[in-house]
DNA sequence: GATCTTACCTGACGTCCCGTCAGATACTCT
DNA sequence: AGAGTATCTGACGGGACGTCAGGTAAGATC
């Protein structure tokens, strides 16, 4: 039977609603609402992005918004998919190193400057992963969980040489360590206007964060200012 | 005329929409919304908590609520600030110390678990702070100001101390340790039922948090655990 | 305890967004 | 050019928004 096949079949392929795989000029429409989503997502609040703005500013009718995305979340949840890929970098840099010594603080820096310039360009779509995941829903804590999580990883399996080096005491769990390190840089970055505000220099707001990765993670004092 | 000391009669009363200082029972129905809202916040997401829905439960009407607040975002911001003020502990915990040797690292102790337990009785609330404050709401931005700048001050002001001591070098802006450190706790805070999921032990991020808040404000290695 | 006054609440309405069709339009291929 | 898809949209019922004008209940006055 033609059915048994139909349902079967290996789908990894982009479904539009109606179950139609689109073709060049649906997947060209498709874009140019996930790109309008993202504008106006920067612009206005999450709270009152409307999938009639996003179709309008996009030149297209709500119901094509509809053919591609089940509703704006999912929209977003692409997008969150998409920055999450540009996050890899990060993980790259924490897995590189190296970390010790004074070339290891200039590899903190470097994370510390690479997560500012990653959250500056995904700051909008970031903060509603965040926002959705802390309120317990699982498609965005996958997407976190897959951003966050390998760089958390790769910082736990650093933090976990310089336990065996006895440079970090045993009894802390690595793991932990990366995950409240990991933590502080993605708020920091989220913030880093708000910090501006009173007066704190983003120059000086990187200097502790990269004290606090290096310290924390290799157990190593940084060099002295 | 009688115009004139109208407008400038001074003004801190609670006013209805229409002008009115509510009286016995009209406050009382403004709690009962306040209630509910944040009932309703914390069980279902911010993007659907939508004005009938929390009139309903109240078991009054939507115009009601119009009656008590502009829109939904007015009636957190009550909350938030109401948040705010329960926040104030954490100042006392901060400005109180002791911060130095084996007791000072006991009040860092002090200080996470404090922030664990306050988040965890607002963070429906404070969540939304946050998301409105990094998307540059200004009546929200104040709120967070209130009660984050006032326990970031608090630190600085101990890690101005410690650099006059020379504990910690200088050269290091005490404000941006400071914000760097309530970050920290905020986010953490925030995220722990998603730390659990990773399989870390909220024990085990609140050593790593305490050792950081610790070693970043007094310059003091934290005892080894 | 009847009436008046004021505080409080709500029904009802025009507007706007939602999400879903069925049918119109624009490509593509022969 | 014409058939066959792929893609888009107008139009609609449903529901929330925010605002009145007017209704109801609590309290004051006699």
């Amino acid at each position: 039977m033609a059915e048994a096949d139909e349902v079967v079949e290996d789908d990894d392929e982009l479904r539009a609603a109606d179950g139609r795989v689109p073709g060049r000029r649906g997947l060209a429409t498709r874009q140019r609402l996930l790109e309008h989503t993202q504008a106006m997502l920067a612009e206005s609040s999450y709270r009152e992005l409307k999938v009639i703005d996003i179709a309008r500013e996009a030149g297209t009718s709500p119901a094509t918004f509809y053919q591609y995305f089940p509703d704006v979340e999912e929209a977003i949840l692409v997008l969150a998919t998409e920055a999450a890929h540009d996050g890899e970098v990060l993980t790259e840099i924490a897995t590189a190193g190296p970390w010790t010594g004074a070339a290891g603080y200039e590899t903190a820096e470097k994370l510390v400057a690479a997560f500012f310039e990653f959250w500056g360009s995904h700051s909008s779509v970031l903060r509603v992963v965040d926002l959705a995941t802390a309120q317990g829903d699982d498609r965005f804590r996958q997407i976190r969980v897959r951003l966050l999580n390998e760089i958390a990883t790769a910082l736990a399996q650093v933090n976990r040489h310089f336990v065996s080096k006895g440079k970090v005491p045993a009894g802390l769990d690595p793991m932990a360590q990366a995950g409240v390190v990991v933590s502080m840089l993605a708020h920091v970055s989220d913030h880093q206007m708000g910090f501006e505000f009173w007066g704190i220099k983003t120059k000086d707001l990187q200097v502790s964060m990269a004290r606090q990765v290096y310290w924390t993670i290799t157990g190593q004092k940084p060099p002295t200012p």
